[in-house]
DNA sequence: ATATATGCAAAACTTTTGCATACAA
DNA sequence: TTGTATGCAAAAGTTTTGCATATAT
């Protein structure tokens, strides 16, 4: 299944500062699209969007909606070499995570690894050290085969 | 500058045992290209790679020249949600190594950090115990500030 | 000689945009 | 009320494909 924990009350409002601080408007598609990002426990494309918000909200919009939440820094886009882009919630308005991309069957699984972060903590100094690129934040994912596809 | 030291020989035997087993034949557009991959330290996109191999090659030829490079694992696919994909060696035909991409002016060099590897080796068999995904590979890359624009 | 690759043009797919209308604050 | 968002249709950008010709082995 793709759920999830329901949301915290402080994301919500940290949600609304940034639409506000933007200046958009808590539109009907607006709150479909962040409910829909919100239970899903992987990112999701456009068009997975669209089946689950229905077509009410046509194309053109779900893309100005998509492009506007990326501006307010509510959500990120992400891309894995699929052609397409995929989005998320930032990671400030959930928990900072990874994916694991199977090659198989093409599905996208968020996974948290805690322990990992504190040495990429240190690679992020040692970076700035080294070439003097300053590191604001990383993607790291993983890609092989899923369990289903193991079994199959 | 975007140069490296010269592939190793083995790199290159490698690089056409890859091509016969795809059944792919040492022409001249294809080794244009795979030419300026190994000349390249940061991954090209389609309309850099046409600048390097100039307007003899045209694009759609570009296009079906990569996919099929990709397709005998001589090259990988990356996309940065730029909107457009991006190529570099396979790595088994080069180092291992990360990416740092700059948010500011869009540029994208290679790091190696081999001492990570050790850590995300571990955290891949974790995975595979936690929750049944059997990682083959992963990419690992950190956005931020390249030192040129902190210098701006 | 023969299977594979190329070049051109056309098409497919994802994403963006112009403009008139509708809606949130 | 007023600026922002929506919906539709048209367009732009990236990538793929059909087909006749050219090329590598």
């Amino acid at each position: 299944m793709s759920t999830k924990d329901a949301p915290t009350l402080d994301a919500q409002d940290e949600i609304n500062r940034r639409l506000e601080g933007a200046g958009q408007r808590l539109t009907k598609g607006r709150r479909s699209v962040i409910e829909a990002m919100q239970s899903s426990d992987a990112p999701l494309s456009i068009p997975e969007l669209q089946t689950i918000v229905g077509t009410s909200v046509p194309l053109s919009s779900l893309y100005r909606i998509i492009t506007g939440l990326v501006d307010a820094k509510v959500l990120v886009k992400l891309e894995f070499a699929e052609g397409f882009a995929r989005f998320e919630l930032d990671e400030s308005l959930d928990q900072h995570h990874h994916h694991l991309v199977c090659t198989d069957c093409g599905s996208v699984a968020d996974v948290e690894l805690a322990d990992l972060e504190i040495t990429l903590h240190a690679t992020t100094k040692s970076i700035k050290r080294k070439v003097g690129f300053q590191v604001a934040t990383h993607r790291l994912d993983f890609f092989g085969t899923c369990n289903d596809c193991t079994l199959t």
